[in-house]
DNA sequence: TAAGATTGAGCGATCAATCTTG
DNA sequence: CAAGATTGATCGCTCAATCTTA
């Protein structure tokens, strides 16, 4: 294949992908009965050493603090976490899994991983350290914008 | 570096690399006064070869035609686009761009096609290709889903 | 029946503004 | 004043439902 402008189409070719893994993703979720959303921040709270603020949840998750309210309104309606009152700071709420919760996420990461594992099944083990390296690059010139 | 799964970590990594893009995209847009998607959709009928009706654009953008309409109210409302009735078929509209819409996207492609050189900068003109390849491949796993 | 376009509900994201507490 | 959390406005997206026309 021939290309006028590598440079471009290269970072089209990854906004693409991008594009495409979200919607993927949204489809993926939704048959298993949940958002990547909320996966994403079970997954967050489950995988942290210690107790979470909804800010640090945020921060985590790279989105503004006001979108984790609505966010975890809907979850702790469902049961599947708790905004607890932190000690000493009677501004702060920490975010916990309850049980269902715990158990809801395991099962889905189960069919999570088998997801990616056919996603990515594609590409050698060199291809995907690659990727990691190339991506890597990437973020580092767009950071340098 | 090492990676205890390189096979997630690889699709994690194009994953915030997407979602890290779209932010940048969204504050570059922003700081020349539009957004991504208004860039996207006059680029989209500036360089198609004929007329494009509105679905025909959301087939383009890949998104659902539903989404064309408010954002062909929002441009059109600011002069960038106009709708045309189709000859023969009165279900129709033709989306083209006005004269003032034309102005504006060529003045924003200029910074557009900068801050891509700047982004892309950091990677040699072989990763450039083998970044259209290896994320060609993972866009092939993600049609297998 | 089907295709083009629109509308409305819901989720997700941003930003600005506000309230409470530090 | 600053930080944690919430609310409201706006935009983008999906999906389902509807209207008109083919």
């Amino acid at each position: 294949m021939e290309f006028q402008d590598p440079e471009h189409e290269a970072l089209v070719s990854v906004w693409w992908t991008g594009a495409l893994m979200k919607k993927a993703s949204r489809r993926f979720f939704k048959s298993i009965g949940t958002t990547e959303s909320e996966f994403n921040l079970l997954m967050v709270i489950k995988h942290s050493a210690g107790p979470l603020t909804q800010s640090a949840v945020g921060r985590r998750l790279m989105v503004d603090k006001s979108n984790v309210t609505g966010l975890l309104d809907r979850m702790e309606a469902s049961g599947l976490i708790r905004r607890k009152r932190v000690k000493g700071d009677r501004r702060s709420h920490h975010v916990e899994l309850t049980a269902e919760g715990r158990r809801l996420l395991e099962r889905e990461e189960e069919a999570y991983y088998r997801v990616v594992s056919q996603i990515m099944s594609g590409l050698s083990g060199r291809e995907h350290l690659r990727l990691i390296d190339l991506t890597r690059k990437l973020r580092a010139g767009l950071a340098r914008m």
